[in-house]
DNA sequence: CTGAAAGCGCTTACAG
DNA sequence: CTGAAAGCGCTTACAG
């Protein structure tokens, strides 16, 4: 079923039942009911291949998301899909895995001319390899660092984040106070790491532990957590890079069958949902995740109206939560 | 940068870069050198447009999504993809968000012809508009009913996996055992609220109470056991229809001051991670959502392979996990 | 083994 | 207001 059927159904030209398509120009009334018409009779759905061949664009951007499964980025998802809905955009979603291989794979979909654009939150380690896929396409790190190259990105201030958190930590009398981080080859939790560290420095904390998790999942949390325990020094304090993390080392604190957060406090980051689902309820950092996927689309969005669009690096509010894990 | 550019710079027809592209055919290797060196001195991408054109064929699916943000879904997502990905196929997500519009819209990927089929998990009341949208096209229903037209679909026997869950609270004593349901749009919501009734039946149970919590949500959950916690008489069980509720209600429980399961057992559904994530773990019903997600894609697969490819109904397997919550 | 040519289904100046 | 024609970037019989 074509444009072309359409117009001998219709009895008028290609071009007209374009316009119409298109609803553009001044079609005639008469013929423009005409082709409606047809359309409705032959249940007609132009193919958008063609049409994105010949306009090269397509409104449609594809966000590469490291893990759908994580809370947090599926919330930067739905700040990104708000913005773009409302400016007449599609989200193409891919589930990256944080897979270079895979990422290369659907990067093909930007290359390929099927999307106008990418958003990206990937590692800032793979950064010089996307860079040279995604060429000089409109693209948008988000919730992650891009401080080479002409990258826009949108995050918040992770180092003062974390300062933070762990000054509320010393402050609440923690004096043993550990880090549950996870991969270095993200900027943020390299961001995080610093601002823990600097923070016992500055407090002349000497004590300091530090296990990285396998994975940005709750066993993953769970595990780091009892390698923690296991160690000759038991913390008083953890603070996990995520809420996901930090709900599983509450869970081996209680298998341990110590107390949250008499015998260790606990808290964690993002501020997702999770944060308030477990019991006792998390301490943590808001990050304000739907803005700053809403933010990401924007500039996104000027990259894609004006390729010679400035490159940004936007820093977002956060704030602190205390609850009754710590 | 095209094809013939590519032509030009190797001094070779457009036909012959094809070939080289496709790998196919016998190309003289002095030939395919040359293209391949002009390919990479160009740094050319082909046009994934123009070849879905004219192929006709895209190797994508496109996976309609009700809520990327529930567990059970993502889970779901990730079986359909790694399957689709050992066959060669890449996956577009869209969340629908349980909106027709937005549905409509996702859509228009099928019918202008960029995806190659698609896999939903809408509501089945909403299966009739869908069947119109979707026409022909290759169309797998997953973890959701279809129980008219030609629509494969893949779950698991929802009656008799709330009948034995309902049986398991009777049988430990539990005497007023409620329910919080949700959407009773959703066939699988039906199914388990029957399938609730009828144990309760069968046990000579009079007491029932259900209340429809308004989304799929843990502060849903939350709010659908305050509403039941309000009523005259107080349940001793209550049985939520997914393990996000689940976490809602037992929140709700502790903040009523009342213990789980000493004063009210709690049991959820789906067998997400999140049941281990609470404290105490849910008691809940394991669907096999890795291998749902596969099977979607199977089916879709044959779908796509064999227009003429026969209509199924798989149901998977389930198991009951009983866990400290009751 | 290779190239000229048709065609996938659209849109858009251009001429009328 | 409308139509004929070119062209987006590919692939694929067809002829050689």
């Amino acid at each position: 079923m074509s444009i072309q059927k359409i117009a001998r159904l219709a009895g008028v030209s290609v071009a007209t039942v374009s316009r119409v398509l298109n609803n553009s120009d001044t079609v005639k009334e008469k013929n423009r009911e005409k082709v409606l018409q047809a359309i409705k009779a032959s249940n007609y759905q132009p193919n958008l291949l063609a049409r994105q061949l010949r306009t090269a664009r397509s409104s449609m951007v594809l966000v590469l998301v490291s893990d759908i499964t994580n809370p947090f980025c599926a919330e930067l998802v739905k700040g990104i899909e708000e913005q773009a809905e409302q400016q007449g955009y599609r989200i193409l979603l891919c589930n990256s895995g944080s897979d270079i291989r895979r990422s290369r794979s659907s990067l093909q979909l930007l290359s390929g001319k099927i999307v106008d654009g990418v958003i990206t939150m990937d590692a800032f380690t793979t950064l010089p390899e996307l860079t040279q896929l995604i060429g000089d396409t409109p693209w948008v790190q988000c919730a992650e660092y891009a401080d080479a190259g002409d990258i826009s990105c949108v995050g918040i201030n992770d180092v003062d984040a974390s300062r933070q958190l762990v000054r509320h930590l010393v402050e609440s009398g923690r004096q043993r106070i550990a880090l549950i981080n996870h991969d270095l080859s993200y900027k943020y939790a390299q961001l995080r790491q610093q601002g823990y560290q600097q923070e016992l420095r500055s407090r002349q904390l000497e004590w300091q532990a530090i296990t990285y998790a396998s994975a940005l999942s709750f066993s993953a949390g769970k595990q780091a957590m009892e390698t923690l325990l296991q160690q000759e020094t038991r913390p008083d304090a953890v603070f996990a890079i995520s809420d996901t993390l930090a709900a599983g080392a509450m869970s081996a604190i209680r298998q341990a069958g110590l107390r949250v957060p008499q015998d260790i406090a606990v808290a964690g980051f993002d501020g997702t949902e999770l944060a308030e689902m477990v019991s006792p309820p998390l301490t943590t950092i808001a990050q304000p995740s739907r803005d700053i996927g809403r933010k990401a689309f924007s500039l996104l969005q000027q990259k894609m109206d004006n390729p010679h669009a400035p490159t940004e690096r936007v820093m977002m509010d956060w704030r602190l939560i205390v609850r009754a894990s710590t």
